[in-house]
DNA sequence: TTTACTGCAAACCGTTTGCAGTTCC
DNA sequence: GGAACTGCAAACGGTTTGCAGTAAA
């Protein structure tokens, strides 16, 4: 992530927090949750700030975006191999789940004319802690 | 669609004129424009109240809602029968997809725990309408 | 008559933008 | 030194909400 940039970027302390904040698996942050945790590191961060070098690493192609719950759009620092997601209704956590078999296609005669370039597909459900919670709440 | 709601509402004007907007195939209207048609019937018509009864729809699960472009809801009469939707990068179109074949399924070491109660699958492209604006544009 | 719905306007949330000041190269 | 970046605050687009008035049953 770090290398890559040093060629397109101006490097400052900023957008570097920014950038550190979003290293990890399964990370998928709302603009406002790196703010917060990139003020943990550098407090007079800026609100402006975190949302232009986020979307200037997603320009770079470094980070996706995730559009898919409430509203808040989350950013992605996993764009190295394809991946769908896994959402959990109740809490709103993501999981990355790995492409494995056959993606699904549009029949011939409904793309008539169509270019289709990609496929977005989203499983939604309760996580197992939710359901746990939600089982707790029934009993009491 | 009008049978089902009179046992659960209360009709007035200008639920009616809501309703009536959302009938259709392929129908995907955002809530403005959900708004500027009902307006057409009923001029006096507010986005609260076009807004208030969106979500009484939704509610009642006599429509759905599409959120995959562009930050505006969309809201689809078809909930008959499950479908996907093929939408057009450029002009924000929506088409709807009937599903055929076997649909996508979480792989069983990454589901978890996790209860998996839908999928949603998105395609994403080019409509003909605007890949020929696109190559008229170039030749120009 | 009563309860539920309407319209208005203000509030809201996530995000973007204009601008003056600052920093990186 | 100059272009590029930052922070602030105001503006934005889509949506929700509080409230006084109105209308469906």
């Amino acid at each position: 992530m770090t290398r890559l940039r040093e060629r397109e970027w101006r490097l400052s302390p900023q957008r570097r927090v920014v950038a550190e904040v979003l290293v990890g698996e399964h990370v998928h942050l709302t603009a406002e949750q790196v703010h917060d945790l990139a003020r943990d590191r550098l407090p007079e961060i800026s609100r402006a700030t975190v949302y232009n070098t986020l979307n200037e690493l997603v320009a770079l192609g470094e980070v996706g975006v995730v559009d898919i719950v409430d509203g808040a759009k989350r950013y992605d620092p996993n764009t190295a191999e394809a991946h769908d997601h896994l959402v959990c209704e109740t809490c709103h956590t993501i999981r990355d789940v790995p492409r494995a078999g056959t993606r699904p296609t549009v029949p011939k005669r409904v793309r008539d004319g169509f270019l289709v370039t990609g496929v977005d597909v989203v499983y939604r459900g309760v996580c197992p802690d939710c359901a746990r919670r939600h089982r707790a709440g029934r009993k009491r």
